[in-house]
DNA sequence: ACTTGAATTGATCAAATGGTCAAGTTCGGC
DNA sequence: GCCGAACTTGACCATTTGATCAATTCAAGT
């Protein structure tokens, strides 16, 4: 809506990334309110006035940061392939998911409190780009269910339960590894997890 | 640890509690530095300087709804009871954690937040007090995997999935209000997710 | 080398905010 | 009714922090 940045030359778009990366880092790990400019322009190396000069303000920045993230967040979404089978597609996905947990755990955390936050600044594209995307996606599950190949769930839970799943792993980070000393950065560990968290909500727990 | 506050009559444990209450409410929705004490006291119907006559610094506020708050997510984990059979058990505790994401949305987004940036306050009571209720519920998970009765899944991961499973209804309430238009405040739509949570964690998605 | 616009920063401002304090009011036991 | 302790508050202070700006340096094209 707004118009936002747009470096001129070679060396501004370097250090656009670089500020970007540096609000990223700072706003998932402060929060916004509690995120400095002054930490995030030292994280980029660079003054706080320069920062200033590429985001003229802090709202500027965060949004910037937090539309980043999303294209992110929806991307594995978008290849969840009808063609497949489910088990295969569904299990794709998860994988999906949890390589970005993995690879992104900062962008994980920032987009999950902006939405528990009442999600003030995504708002409107929750309701028309994720929105719509659903939409799409919510066929295709039908599609297996009607075939006989999935059991029959509302497609909001399943999706639901996919992404708390994944999302959890980096989201919780702090709490897993307390508990089990483990992160997803650790390579065992992160198998380990792509296959749990595929068999619970694919197989399911309980015996018959 | 450091000595809390100690409300000296009948009035001033009310006025602890609305505090509590307050803190709780703002904290979940700002976050601990986006949280203004004015705004504290005004939702707790009083003004600054008296809320700083019960809780002398914020932090001090913080670390005392944060306390409360963990108290409550460890409860329903408490009652898992090894006695019952596995579904019915671990039936009981998604409905509980789900109970729980309904009455008390705001203090599971405390928390979450409180996790994802660090459990900067929190870590020593996690790695204690969870760390040792854990212990004894790995055992009777495990107990139940040697009878055959629940898939060979890491215990971690199980109540991972299920943590993750049943709190993303409070704490990603806008996303799904936003997609699904429900709440869980809706009696209708809280039914249908305990059944879905269930049939997913304990049944799995994909038909055999 | 010169010029022009981009990039950079030290100094500074204004607003917001956590916290203090002295002074006043209310409450509960006697 | 009296009295001390608990409670309440308006005014105020010190610090933090987002943002500005004039002045300087740098980079690229000619």
């Amino acid at each position: 809506m707004t118009a936002l940045k747009k470096p001129k030359s070679r060396i501004g778009e370097v250090n656009v990334e670089r500020i970007l990366d540096a609000g990223l880092a700072v706003f998932a790990r402060h929060g916004y309110s509690g995120a400095r400019i002054d930490q995030i322009a030292e994280t980029a190396d660079m003054s706080k006035p320069n920062l200033l000069y590429y985001f003229r303000t802090k709202e500027e920045l965060y949004r910037a940061v937090l539309t980043r993230t999303l294209d992110m967040w929806l991307k594995p979404l978008r290849e969840l392939d009808p063609a497949r089978s489910p088990r295969e597609a569904l299990g794709h996905y998860i994988d999906q998911k949890l390589a970005y947990s993995r690879g992104h755990p900062a962008a994980s955390r920032l987009f999950a409190i902006e939405i528990m936050q009442g999600a003030p600044h995504l708002s409107r594209v929750l309701s028309t780009e994720l929105a719509s995307l659903i939409e799409t996606k919510k066929a295709t599950i039908r599609k297996w269910i009607a075939e006989g190949r999935l059991a029959n769930i509302d497609p909001y839970h399943l999706l639901f339960a996919i992404w708390a799943a994944t999302q959890h792993y980096a989201d919780f980070d702090a709490q897993i590894q307390t508990l089990t000393g483990k992160t997803l950065a650790d390579d065992e560990f992160f198998e380990a997890t792509k296959l749990a968290v595929k068999r619970i909500i694919l197989d399911g727990l309980v015996l018959r």
